[in-house]
DNA sequence: TCTGGGGTCCTAGGACCC
DNA sequence: TCTGGGGTCCTAGGACCC
């Protein structure tokens, strides 16, 4: 048996749990630079404000209601899922780490599944002040049916899907859009032929399934009939591509503030490569004006250049970022996003040297090392390369954005006695 | 006025090899 | 008149996830 933890409304409850007096309240929380509702307490979904709608159309609600909005502080998010999950480490024999806010784990051997879900459940409560909601079943795509109906149809939080008849209900009761692995394509395709439900789905024919929704579609539906496809995986395996973007605070017109943001990207993927050791061999840039506003100049921009040896420096890779900002920069547009993308990532212990290499590898690599010690130790950036700048023109817009209560000294909560 | 930021896998088609 | 059979690798696009 397999199990899924998942923590309930997760950003909204980590704002909850540093201000326990928003507990019963509505509180939202927004993407970066406040633009969209990621994330809503359930009172917020009881409001009516859907995933991902742009603040500015819930205005109204948010004013008659009195909704807390937060700007997202995923350093806090990050630092709690973490302790989550080490919570959750102790008490399982083995954990995948699936996303910030879910983990799958192995829950065989003896013992009442039900009892052991709602004390890990207690467990985690008491020690972070999460809720979580446990799906346990044999496979993992009937874990994210289970967790589905003990966050809807249960007070414990937690629900056992094992017995086939229990399974075939459930399967029943389950529109096929709400399945996991099946997106709003597929959910439409599968409709236009009459299949409405989970369980309509797991009686059409294999090699029907395989043709309109690929082999990945076939191992959903076996794993929906008990077949497991998608082992638990232990380990997190390494990033194949690495992306850093943003868009901006302000639109940015004038290429030294592209320079400036394209700059702390790449940085910011040549950080993410060493700390997973690895070294890629193509880096890619773009920049996209801002397609709301179909006034403007439309343009997206976007370029790649392969390296003759791979690299996670960040000397070498701003430099080849800024290389590729330069071909495909336009002085007539106004820009809202870029990004840089490393990837064909390849391990640190295995490099090709190339023939001609005039970088002083080993000197970098001894900056970059004590660079990342530095900052590791004393924040972010606190080092950081000229061309990264100042001015942070390009930085985000965060208004409501909470203090770091976990993980910076001068944010922790005082206690007066 | 105001609209997020990451990832993965699969498939089809083209270019190329012998 | 008739025009093979087997591969690999790469890329773009489409689908999905959180």
């Amino acid at each position: 048996m397999l199990a899924l933890a998942d923590c309930n409304n997760f950003y909204a409850s980590c704002e909850r749990v540093f201000q326990p007096h928003l507990e019963g309240k509505p509180i939202l929380v927004l993407s970066n630079n406040d633009g969209c509702v990621i994330a809503r307490s359930n009172e917020s979904k009881a409001l009516g404000i859907k995933m991902g709608v742009p603040v500015f159309q819930v205005k109204n609600t948010i004013e008659q209601h009195n909704i807390q909005v937060f700007s997202s502080n995923f350093t806090l998010y990050g630092d709690l899922s973490k302790r989550v999950m080490s919570t959750i480490r102790q008490e399982v024999k083995a954990i995948e780490v699936y996303s910030i806010d879910e983990a799958f784990m192995d829950f065989s051997g003896e013992g009442k599944h039900l009892e052991k879900g709602i004390d890990l459940k207690k467990k985690v409560q008491q020690h972070i002040g999460i809720p979580i909601s446990i799906g346990i079943a044999p496979t993992k795509t009937l874990c994210k049916v289970a967790g589905l109906i003990a966050k809807t149809h249960t007070k414990s939080g937690v629900f056992v899907l094992k017995d086939k008849a229990i399974i075939e209900r459930a399967l029943k009761w389950l529109p096929v859009e709400e399945l996991w692995g099946v997106g709003r394509r597929h959910a439409r395709k599968l409709n236009d032929v009459g299949i409405k439900t989970a369980y309509d789905l797991c009686r059409a024919d294999d090699s029907w399934i395989r043709r309109r929704l690929s082999v990945v579609g076939l191992r959903m539906v076996k794993e929906l009939r008990g077949t497991p496809c998608f082992p638990l995986e232990e380990q997190a395996s390494k990033k194949k591509n690495i992306c850093t973007s943003r868009s901006f605070g302000k639109s940015i017109s004038n290429i030294e503030g592209l320079k400036e943001a394209v700059s702390n990207y790449a940085n910011s993927c040549a950080y993410k490569l060493r700390k997973q050791q690895g070294c890629a061999s193509r880096i890619s840039v773009f920049i996209h004006t801002n397609p709301f506003k179909p006034t403007d100049k439309q343009y997206r921009g976007f370029t790649s250049l392969i390296l003759d040896t791979p690299s996670n420096d960040s000397i070498e890779l701003v430099r080849l970022a800024l290389k590729c900002l330069e071909k495909i920069y336009r002085s007539d547009c106004t820009y809202k996003k870029a990004g840089v993308i490393v990837s064909d990532i390849s391990p640190q212990q295995q490099q090709q040297l190339s023939l001609f290499d005039t970088i002083n590898r080993q000197k970098h690599q001894s900056i970059m090392t004590a660079l990342d010690s530095i900052n590791d130790k004393f924040g972010k950036d606190k080092v950081h390369l000229a061309v990264q700048g100042y001015g942070r023109r390009w930085k985000m817009k965060q208004e409501q954005l909470s203090p770091c209560y976990s993980t910076r000294i001068e944010d922790a909560l005082r206690v007066y006695l």
